[in-house]
DNA sequence: CAATAGTCGAGTAAAATTGTCGGATATAAA
DNA sequence: TTTATATCCGACAATTTTACTCGACTATTG
């Protein structure tokens, strides 16, 4: 299964923009200081995003970047694949020659993995992450219900 | 999120074990032939699996190893973690370090997605992969209802 | 023309993964 | 007791993937 940081700096960059996207375009600059991405790959992320037809450019001074639709209309499934290019788990990658040239034992499994998962991402929109952020700005979950207090991690 | 190939060759091993196991403790050697996984990466496998208590090894000649319990008892999810330690799939790895110190934006998410994978995972047990096997001795499911033709695939 | 900001491809360093090797230990059978 | 079978174990090597940088270029604004 291929789910790296890339593809979560990629949802962590696009909920970024879909939160600061109201006035205009978002500079990568602004998203890379936000979110402590580098900018040289928030480019390389974001000329994928780009190309899945995610996110739309605007070039030259005060351009930046926006949501190619609507949040709602964004799914996190989406956003993977863009940038992951494929979150497949079988080893074979869809041909079934895993096993001596016909498909494996356990193909079948993977291949309903998939669908989970895929399942699973696909059925979150940004607009539904967007709205999580906004009711609970910050950590919630586990225990600990202190607002902002945090200790900047050495460099 | 961590699924390998490891992973698979585990389950898959594990499959033809559950197998063979009728008659007497069953050989890595035998494993290693019928899988064409190579014995050495199988010897580091079930060095796992055993330390996982999925597996109980019989040593000496007419050795080998059997399941620890019945087959309807192993779940895939416990061989993938025995072998890959985790399949986590936020970054912080269950700490909320991810962002400056407290949980990133995305933390939830991912967390989430770890719930449903390894549900899934769990909800398979390796008596129905048997199950599976016996019924459907190899390829059935993507259209194609010939029995074994396959075009062998460049190298 | 100068500054801003995206675009692109090549390239690199680090990390993870996959897999090998050599030798050791346990046990059964000859 | 010797020999052959098999598991056991740690170290290590090769490869691949990942994460990330760099430099040069283009478009647009003022």
């Amino acid at each position: 299964m291929r789910l790296t940081t890339k593809g979560r700096f990629a949802v962590t960059a696009m909920l970024d923009l879909a939160m600061h996207g109201a006035d205009g375009p978002v500079t990568l600059a602004g998203i890379s200081e936000r979110q402590k991405i580098s900018l040289s790959y928030l480019e390389q992320l974001f000329g994928k995003l780009r190309r899945g037809n995610l996110v739309e450019s605007v070039r030259g001074p005060g351009g930046g970047y926006h949501l190619a639709r609507d949040a709602s209309r964004v799914t996190v499934a989406e956003i993977v694949c863009a940038v992951d290019e494929s979150l497949d788990s079988t080893q074979c990658g869809g041909r079934e020659n895993c096993h001596e040239n016909h498909r494996c034992m356990t193909h079948d499994l993977w291949e309903e993995l998939n669908t989970t998962v895929y399942g699973f991402l696909k059925g979150i929109t940004l607009a539904q992450l967007v709205e999580k952020q906004r009711t609970k700005p910050v950590s919630l979950v586990r225990g600990q219900p202190r607002p902002h207090e945090g200790q900047p991690i050495s460099a």
